[in-house]
Parts: structure tokens; C-alpha cells; sequence
DNA sequence: AAAAAAT
């Protein structure tokens, strides 16, 4: 399969790299050849395989992409404790005057000589957790999700990884990541990807998602032809996937996990993402990069700076695509994908991942998918099951000492004699800092995360919180969507937000992975306009409502304003392509209609099913 | 109205 770019990647012959070595791709027998001192010379990721050897770490530690994980300091034993390569004794390294791919300016790099591990920066992060569990995902959460998809010849679905052939090293990195079966979206989707086709998928972050468009991703690389990339000017690279995401967060999250999922695999992943200093991003990009992962406004400066060129793409993954949208990003995401180099649909693999399914996103599917399968995974679990939802009415002047009654009881439900993490969010970005150094004043550690801080700070807040080091958060909405922080036990609305979309997407930071959670909102009657959609949200949740809300409900104006969902039901949304050849009686199963056309919000029946639709990251 | 994202 895969024969959508294999014209792409065979169109130049295997010049001097593939040609001797061709034949050790994972047996490991022999070391790959130095490739001729030639500047063009690309070292494709399955030569890059080599086996572990028993020798030292090698002491310099090279540093990290960004400053997105471990600390500042701090560090001083050896992070690694994997196997590793012999640095002195590997192909590539030192070659003076290899221009192309890995080592040119680092001298010595073999990709994996002095590859971090990243599962040991995971124990460091999460120590304080790490006796109360041992996976990090809930498996049996995942047994009875609902999933549909459609399309023409839908590649069966797997129920293990064993029945994939993901290969050895992206196996290992599984076990290492303690997955002991695909999740429902990854069982879908993998298969899809895996088969060569296009996708578009509603599914949550949660869920398994990074690793849905990951490991097709990275095992295509491994296994696919070696690239050739073009004879290069010193400064341009050419990935061969590109991940875009909405938030500098957001990458940085999946930058982590794919550097899981591709240790000691040889495919190199590099992030890039703005209000970080560019010239060390530009550094990572020129060691190599096989996988981007990248929020839009960065690589569109990259692109033209032309240090990044599209032109070797042959996956593409839009994760949160719905989210990008609302943040204004369709022109850059339509600069990216169809104005610049990158091939066009059918000549590359490509992913759309989307919580919800308006019309903005089916254009976009249309425009930048070919022959796609659609997918809709239902929410893992649902609110219902494991989020307890509580409103309570609080004045604005009473909130701060409300909050504090909530952290001090929180506290003394802390496991293990650690406090147990609280997420607040606020409206506002002032209101944040403020509730910050009010909680900080009285007692409480606590940190903000939002868009005035810079991104070194806004990353320490985060890195902060996730140890258990501040123990609360408060956030704006920079927050609310797809981060997947685990232990939430507790998500504060301090102020509430006006669309009932944002209000599930926030109470989704708890309860991830199969977890139960909390989640408390302060409601007044600077609220009402939400009082209908949450009342009606909790309800079909089976959450009890309080009555003052439910008589705020019945005197708020009909509809919600915007609070009635676009592409609603009980998944995040439905093919549209079904609307052509489907009667319009056959769409009861979705509720509201699809595409948000026909809508009717549909009162208990209709918009939030058990699967609490817009619970969708 | 606020938030996010390139400098």
C-alpha cells in the first residue's frame, strides 16, 4: 500500500546509501557504511537502526530541543538508562564534511547515540505518582465506545498491536509506554493509515489520538523507501511528516510522546513553535528532521525563510483542526498545505483530526483529503460516568474565599499526603495573575498559565504543575483544550465560561484516561446566558441540578445563543458525504442533523447523547 | 468580550 507518494519517493534512485546496506534494515548485522563525504548525502531512518551496545553514555548531553521538559537544572546523573550506541564506532559520526541530515554540525550525532530517553524524563516528572498506578490509561474505560466510520473499503479494525505490524523498535516503545491494547480510535484509525488512506476523525485527545496518527506515521518511515531529499542549500530541510497543531502546548505535548513513540526507531521528530527563541529551533530542523511537528504561525516563518521545505511530505496530520479554525489559522493552515510545496492530496497521507464536524471543516476535508475514510470515536467513557459535575451559586465578590474552601477540602482528600492537583480557569488573563498571587499571598502554591506570559513561563507553569510542585493552576482557556495532564483530580470554573463548548472541553482536563474527576463551577447571575445548556448538559449527564439553576434555565431566552452545537449528536459530528445518498430519515442516531444545518438542538433527545458529544477535545 | 498565534 502506501503507493499514494511511493512515485514521490522513487523518483530518485538510492544514490550510494541504500544501495550497500539495503538488506540490514532492523537485523542490525552490520553497521551502515559512511556515506561519501557527499553534502547531498541523506541518511535514511532505517539505516540509522543500530543495535544498542553495552558501552558508557556518552558524557556531553546534547541539549534538548526547547525547554520543554526536565528542568532547568538540576539533573545531574546521567539521564540515560537505556541501551545506547557506541558513539566512536557508529557510520556517521565524524565525518567531516558531511553536509546532509545528521551530524553535519553537531559531528558525531548518530541519531540515536545521544538520544535522550524520553520514558526516563516521564519518572522524573511523575514521581510523585508514579506508586499509585502503573499505566497511565484506564483500559477498561475504553470497552464500550461507540465508533463509526465510513468510506469506501474501510480496512478491518485490529484488537491488539500484535495484530499490526508496527515493527520491533515502535513495539518496544509501546511496551515502554505500558499500552497493552490499541484504544478504540487507535484501533481504527491505525489500520486506515496503515492501508495508505486518508482520514478524518472525530475523536478526542484523550483517547489515544497522538498515537493514532503516530505510530502509522513512524512505522511508514521505518519501512518506507528511504527518502532522497533533494540536493539542499545548506539551510533548508525537508521533513517527511508534518503534525500541526493549534497551541504551543499542544505541540510541545505531542512532540513529547512521538519522541516516545519513535526512541531508538531513528525517525527524528522536531518541534517548532513560536515564543521560543527560532535559532535553536532552527538548529534541531538542521540536524535532521523526519517528523515536524509545528503550530502554524512558526512554520509559515519558517516557510518562508525557506528552512523548511514541503516538498518530502508524505504524511500530514491536522490535529484539533475545528479548535485552528476558531483561532483564525485557516489561511496559514491553507498557505501550508496548498500554497507553498508541500504535494497534493493523493500524493500524500492525510490525517484530520477534529472534535466537531461544521461546515468549515468539511470544506476543509474535501479540499485537503482524497477518497477519506471518516471515523467517529466516542468520547472515552462520558462525563457522565466520570466526571461529578457540581454549579454552585457564588457572588463575584465571595469567589477567592469559596475557592478556598474548595482547595483546603481538596487537600485533605490529597492521596498519599500529596495535594491533589486543581485546575481553575478564569475569563481573563489579568484575572488570572491576579488569582495567582492572591492564592500565593494566602497560602497556597499556586502558578498561571496564559497567552500575556512568556512561553518559557508558560511551559515552567506547566512543568510545575504536572510534579505536583504547585499543585494548582489557573488558567484562561489557553488551557482548555487537548492538554492531557494527568492526576487532575479537581477543575475549578472560577469564572464560567459563555459557550457551553468551552465549559466541556475544560471539565475534560479531569477524568482523562478512564479516571474519575471533579469538576465545581462558581455560577451567578453574570451566568445566565449559560444557565439553559448547562442545566440541560448536566441533566443528560446525570448529574443532579441544583433547582435555582434549573429555574435560571427556564427564564434564560430560548436557544443559548450560540450555544447549540454545530456538528452535534452523539459523536462529534458525521460523515457529510452521506447526505448525498442517504434519506434525511436516517439521521435520528446522530441527533442534531448532521453539519449543524438542520439543527434543532433537539431538547433531551437530541444534542448530548451519553457520549456528551462536545466532550471532544 | 476574551483568548490564541510569527516578529
Amino acid at each position: 500500500m502506501r503507493t499514494s507518494w511511493a512515485d514521490l519517493a522513487a523518483n530518485s534512485a538510492a544514490e550510494n546509501v541504500g544501495s550497500g546496506s539495503s538488506g540490514n534494515v532492523g537485523s542490525g548485522n552490520a553497521a551502515a557504511p559512511a556515506p561519501a563525504s557527499n553534502r547531498s548525502t541523506y541518511v535514511p531512518p532505517h539505516l540509522r537502526n543500530r543495535p544498542p551496545s553495552s558501552d558508557p553514555p556518552a558524557p556531553a548531553y546534547t541539549a534538548p530541543v526547547t525547554n520543554d521538559r526536565g528542568g532547568p537544572g538540576g539533573f545531574s546523573a546521567p539521564r540515560w538508562g537505556g541501551p545506547r550506541n557506541d558513539n566512536s564506532r557508529t557510520g556517521y559520526g565524524g565525518n567531516a564534511g558531511r553536509g546532509g541530515g545528521w551530524g553535519s554540525r553537531s559531528g558525531g550525532w548518530d541519531g540515536r547515540a545521544r538520544e535522550v530517553n524520553p520514558f526516563r524524563d516521564d519518572d522524573e516528572t511523575e514521581q510523585p505518582f508514579s506508586e499509585q498506578e502503573n499505566s497511565g490509561i484506564n483500559f477498561d474505560a475504553y470497552e464500550d465506545i461507540p465508533v463509526e466510520t465510513s468510506g469506501d473499503n474501510v480496512p478491518t479494525p485490529v484488537n491488539t498491536f500484535a495484530d499490526i505490524d508496527l515493527g520491533d523498535a515502535l513495539n518496544k516503545n509501546i511496551q515502554r509506554c505500558k499500552y497493552v491494547k490499541p484504544t478504540p480510535v487507535q484501533r481504527h484509525a491505525i489500520p486506515i493509515s496503515l492501508a495508505g488512506r486518508d482520514l478524518m476523525a472525530c475523536a478526542q485527545t484523550g483517547s489515544g489520538k497522538t498515537a493514532a496518527f503516530c505510530f502509522p506515521i513512524i512505522s511508514g518511515i521505518m519501512k518506507g523507501q528511504p527518502a532522497q531529499r533533494p540536493p539542499r542549500g545548506v539551510h533548508t530541510v525537508y521533513p517527511l511528516a508534518l503534525i500541526l497543531s493549534p497551541t504551543r502546548e499542544l505541540s510541545i505535548q505531542i512532540h513529547e510522546e512521538a519522541r516516545k513513540f519513535s526512541y531508538q526507531t531513528g525517525v527524528r521528530v522536531v518541534v517548532a513553535y513560536g515564543g521560543a527563541p527560532i535559532n535553536q529551533q532552527l538548529r534541531e530542523l538542521e540536524r535532521g528532521v523526519d517528523i515536524l511537528v509545528a503550530t502554524p504561525g512558526r512554520l509559515v516563518d519558517l516557510l518562508e525563510r525557506a528552512r523548511v521545505s514541503l516538498q518530502m511530505i508524505r504524511y500530514l496530520a491536522l490535529d484539533e483542526a475545528d479548535r485552528m479554525l476558531d483561532m483564525g489559522f485557516e489561511p496559514q493552515i491553507r498557505k501550508i498545505v496548498e500554497q507553498m510545496d508541500m504535494p497534493p492530496p493523493g500524493m500524500r497521507q492525510t490525517m484530520l483530526f477534529s472534535a466537531t464536524f461544521p461546515k468549515e471543516i468539511q470544506r476543509l476535508a474535501s479540499d485537503f483529503l482524497a477518497k477519506y475514510i471518516f471515523l467517529a470515536v466516542g468520547r472515552v467513557g462520558s462525563s457522565t460516568d466520570l466526571i461529578v459535575q457540581r454549579v454552585e451559586f457564588v457572588h463575584e465578590s465571595d469567589k477567592r474565599s469559596h475557592l478556598m474552601d474548595l482547595i483546603h477540602a481538596q487537600r485533605a482528600n490529597g492521596a498519599q499526603g500529596k495535594q491533589a492537583l486543581t485546575l481553575v480557569f478564569v475569563e481573563t488573563k489579568k484575572g488570572a495573575d491576579s488569582l495567582e498571587h492572591w492564592l500565593c499571598m494566602n497560602g497556597f502554591p499556586a502558578t498561571t498559565i496564559h497567552g500575556d506570559r512568556s512561553q518559557q513561563e508558560r511551559e515552567q507553569a506547566l512543568r510545575s504543575f504536572k510534579s505536583g510542585n504547585t499543585p494548582i493552576l489557573v488558567a484562561t482557556d489557553v488551557a482548555a483544550r487537548g492538554l492531557d495532564i494527568p492526576h487532575v483530580a479537581h477543575v475549578v470554573n472560577f469564572d464560567l465560561p459563555n459557550d457551553i463548548d468551552d465549559y466541556v472541553h475544560r471539565i475534560g482536563r479531569t477524568g482523562r484516561a478512564g479516571k474519575s474527576g471533579l469538576a465545581t463551577a462558581f455560577f451567578n447571575e453574570n451566568n445566565s446566558s449559560l444557565a439553559r445548556s448547562l442545566a440541560e448538559l448536566m441533566q443528560e449527564s446525570n448529574q443532579e441540578v441544583p433547582a435555582w439553576l434549573s429555574r435560571y434555565a427556564a427564564r434564560a431566552s430560548f436557544g443559548g445563543g450560540r450555544n447549540r452545537r454545530s456538528g452535534g449528536g452523539r459523536f462529534g459530528g458525521r460523515d457529510f458525504r452521506r447526505d448525498s445518498s442517504f434519506s434525511r430519515g436516517g439521521n435520528d442516531y446522530y441527533g442534531g442533523g448532521g453539519g449543524g444545518s438542520s439543527g434543532g438542538y433537539g431538547g433531551a433527545s437530541g444534542g448530548y447523547g451519553a457520549g456528551v458529544a462536545s466532550a471532544w477535545d
